[in-house]
DNA sequence: TTACATACATATTGATTGGTATGTAAATAG
DNA sequence: CTATTTACATACCAATCAATATGTATGTAA
């Protein structure tokens, strides 16, 4: 449980005031996202989060006073993550059907993955604490402006209308989190590699006008080109 | 609170036991439901459906030993909801780009609407309990093959390839479903809208060849054509 | 009417929750 | 080195949770 993360301190005798908060910090946050993740908000406790991350509740409230802050700062770091992965692969312009498919598994790969899910299990969760719920709702469309706009840039060479472009990023964003729910139903990753070829299919639609035939991949496919597109929340191989 | 519950009891002080159980645990049930959708699942305590319901935890523990029991009637009793409400308008072939529209709106009706979200917050909640999940995985494919069968023999008429029909439906409920999670987003009546014109389009086009143009709704439209699309969860004027 | 079962209410349980109070070790400033 | 702040652990708290134990009212079968 707390093994690998024991060592590293222990190798570690010298660490300065900053270096220690900001490494108990971050083991903490994502300690708490791991758990949203796997086990969802209602039974994501303070002493888990402190146990999963090594560390005693003690700690936790130091660096956290109450539980909303340290959900605040999995807020905080997602989106610092989110960006992070989005400037990776967000050069160039987005060029024919396959450079759209590209794009799909790219959203996926990042609004997909399990521990996304950790970010909806708070908006979810809080839902019903006015000054949470308000710091969400900024905090998510801030984060937006800076997907959406580098998005409308790279692909604005294909279509003209910049307000088709943004509805249909907008409708991409939410099939992606539809079909991420899927995963707590034990679907295969067939499923998952149907749909996202099915979003492709509807973004090249909408963008470049009818293709000659839908050519969505048939229902049993045998090979599976994107072998990536999995992420089932049973899948991660976590040692607690 | 229990203003309307209690006059009810009080004008027909006779009734039969069967009769009590069933308008107790119905009773039970809507009010468990009701605060899933509102609060969600980590805040739904039994004392809360209790005081909703208009009863005690003492009848609340009689009718149902456990939550998890509550959870599982509040789940059989949606999917009884709900092969009703397809019932309804589940009748002739789906005609045409206007027959499409109606059938999103029709899901839209449905699944997107606050009183179904409690299902899945359920559906999340219960992830981590083996033996619930395992019941839920069997109750919802059963319940999904009384809602597919129909649709791919309305829809059969118009594509000869049910296998195509069976994924495009696939991807409208995914699609419906992430559509459903931007309530929690405060987003407005047109955003909605949008997008369900967005998937009636897309579904028009794979299930009767392609359409002159994509003809989608401009981004600011100033008629609401369809104003049953809306459901924010803030919308409820519930009286506690 | 009597005997019993069912439908509830009241009261209380032990376990768990987020949060606090306080002590201690480590880093940093003077 | 000394003083003080910071980082963290231990112990504990009031509140709340789901669930139980028990009492009472009501319907039902004899």
């Amino acid at each position: 449980m707390y093994v690998t993360w024991g060592m590293k301190t222990a190798s570690s005798p010298k660490r300065s005031q900053i270096a220690r908060t900001a490494e108990t910090q971050a083991v903490l946050i994502s300690a708490a996202a791991r758990l949203l993740a796997t086990v969802g908000f209602a039974k994501t406790t303070t002493q888990m989060i402190a146990a999963e991350a090594g560390v005693t509740t003690g700690a936790l409230h130091h660096h956290f006073p109450t539980k909303d802050d340290l959900m605040m700062a999995v807020l905080d770091q997602s989106s610092i993550t989110i960006e992070e992965k989005l400037r990776v692969e967000n050069a160039g312009p987005i060029s024919g059907k396959a450079g759209i498919r590209e794009m799909v598994d790219h959203l996926w790969q990042i609004y997909g993955q399990p521990e996304y899910w950790a970010v909806w299990e708070i908006i979810i969760g809080t839902r019903t604490d006015p000054e949470v719920h308000r710091r969400i709702i900024e905090h998510r469309s801030q984060s937006m402006a800076n997907i959406v706009l580098p998005w409308l840039e790279r692909v604005e060479t294909l279509n003209g209308s910049a307000g088709q472009s943004l509805d249909i990023f907008e409708f991409m964003l939410i099939a992606i989190r539809g079909l991420s729910l899927e995963r707590f139903m034990d679907k295969d990753a067939a499923y998952f590699e149907r749909n996202l070829a099915m979003l492709a299919d509807f973004a090249s639609f909408h963008l470049q006008g009818p293709a000659p035939q839908p050519a969505v991949p048939p229902h049993t496919n045998k090979k599976r080109p994107h072998p990536h597109t999995t992420g089932n929340f049973e899948d991660n191989d976590d040692n607690h």
